[in-house]
DNA sequence: AATGAATGAGACTTCATTCAT
DNA sequence: TATGAATGAAGTCTCATTCAT
């Protein structure tokens, strides 16, 4: 019994901060997509949370670390997202599911998406997320040349494009679609982009 | 005499004011690219260009004036320099040929890019510059798209195309290209994309 | 045997408390001598001690309450000290001594000591430590002054002197000799300003 | 009449900054010598100068800027103090005369003394003024030095005294002297300790 | 036209303090 | 008893903005 309780009582201290701070996360992730990063302050991301205005600076230490952890929750979040959604071998297949699962998981899940490119824009100024940032971008695109490699080797893929380059530019044009459609939602049907996107891109690898 | 002094003088205002504006400009491009917009005060734009701190408050307003300024300048810029370099009439070979100047204009005016980029992050958040870059793209992928029907036309590019979507995704990839090669310049070899983007595009719209 | 087993736990527990108590003060002293009293924060000294960082709170009250014991403590400390020290009977002899006393242990225990003086400036502007100050600088003027009528009794010191005014000096120039020291160690010589001084002092005393 | 009314307006542009900077100062004494440093806020001095909250700020660059400004300020005055109450060529006069100057400057100006305690106390911890302050010590006990070298070359004082350590025990006596006064301005007779000190000093360096 | 003095709002940050476990 | 989660107050600092010269 006694076990048990302090079990207990530890848990609920832990989870208690845990649950804190994955509420505090969430409210940030919002008001960072409404506003951007500079125009949300701890206090509001606080209040947002329903804690107290000093919450925010006691758990991430100040806007800095949560910068930081912000942009590790975001990117950790896709990152599994996307291995969730993963339903082929390497190849082919798989690479234009990735491709048309960003456009939908963008669609979906406005508001996350548009806090990352908030944080891709401050990336270009602000060192504490620089690399985090291009280490994404290179973690997404090493992927991307993944399936392309193992595509070629089974014959799906011309072998003669340079498969690094491929990679860089298939994402490229997952943000940059991307990005076009978050300054101008009404106007970009982006499942449009998406089938459009698709049907080049296997016109383009074609063997 | 008295009217030919007067308008000397008028004259020499002017343009005392417009270099002086010029100056400001370009005082606020660099200090946007090196720092983005938040962290670029006015003060330090109007000692950057070796004027007074007050100056740049005096002359677009404040600090939104700045950025809508700044906004029209760069996105003005742009422009002008993508008409100076079309040599080829409507079709698929000016196509191609902006998509290379793409890669090739941030390359070599790589501070008023960063710029750009910042201020296209900003637009996500900003109202006061949203419309202007939304514009800006909708304009930038309307040229891509004149080009591609007058190439259909020519039967240089296959007409099953839907070329609204397949010009925003041109237009992607060069933005999405270009973000990755701002945050990891030297780990991304802009030309080897460039190079790969306009092959693949050929195979991709050949009809 | 019940009896016993309480009187063993309470003592326990008494006995564990007040090492807590005395390890949360010898942290409290380092640090301050350190940082200061305002730049030294109660988690601090919980966490320096080998604690938790709300134990200061717990034991002391508040930052306050730290403040008082811990200025009770260094001039309790130091009271004991001289007291120990002291080897001859009231008089000139032991002036003297005590004089030397003073700097020799501002020198060996230079943490201590330095607290203390921090103590005293804080005593300037803190209610809260400004009587207690105020009476250790009047106990120990009154001990030396003590001393000096004792050897103006003795006939060992000259009988016109104002013992009162002189016994505050002899103080003020032990604090000012060690205050001096303190922002210079590596200037002032202190065991040369401990010679000289009681040379001076015999001399100026002499009948 | 023009070049007089630019001069007068330049004038007055740096008198306003100048008579602003001396009234900050002067407030930030007084406050300075009530609360201590940590309790006296940019803010206060500010509206206890007749300016706005944040004129302090920017001014002083912060409150680290404040404290530093503050040092030199009150050192500079002391110094420059005594320099005009020298009136005795160097020797014993003018050593005697400068130590009871001591005396009465404290109790005729006792804010400022109390608000240069203050830094003393704050230069043990604080490295920014700690140099400063030293240095202040420094020159007054070299300044006593010079004066005791001339009076051993005069005859006035023994020679074999250790100029430098009695230097430095004279100021110590002086600050230790007025330190205790301040902590009871009310138990302590300042001239008394004065006409002691002169008197004792007078004794034991006599020859 | 141009400078820079002065204001004041707002955000970050740091802690003492309180309270639940 | 002891921990540490959470609060909230207060101060520093940075700037956009306004205004006098």
């Amino acid at each position: 019994m006694r076990t048990l309780t302090e079990r207990t009582e530890r848990r609920s201290q832990a989870e208690r901060r845990d649950e804190a701070e994955q509420r505090l996360l969430a409210a940030a992730v919002r008001l960072v997509a409404e506003r951007g990063l500079e125009r949300t302050t701890l206090s509001e991301v606080g209040e947002a949370a329903g804690y107290s205005r000093g919450l925010p600076a006691h758990y991430f230490g100040g806007k800095s670390g949560l910068i930081v952890t912000l942009a590790a929750h975001l990117i950790g979040r896709f990152g599994r997202a996307l291995e969730r959604a993963e339903r082929h071998g390497p190849g082919l297949k798989r690479l234009l599911g990735a491709a048309a699962f960003y456009f939908d998981s963008a669609a979906k899940d406005q508001t996350r998406t548009r806090a990352l490119f908030v944080l891709l824009g401050e990336g270009l100024n602000n060192a504490l997320v620089t690399d985090r940032l291009a280490e994404l971008n290179a973690r997404s695109a090493k992927t991307f040349e993944t399936n392309l490699r193992a595509a070629i080797a089974d014959g799906e893929v011309r072998a003669d494009i340079d498969a690094e380059s491929q990679a860089i530019l298939i994402l490229a044009a997952l943000r940059g679609a991307v990005g076009q459609w978050l300054l101008a939602p009404k106007t970009i049907d982006l499942s449009a982009l998406r089938d459009e996107f698709v049907a080049s891109l296997s016109r383009s690898l074609a063997p």
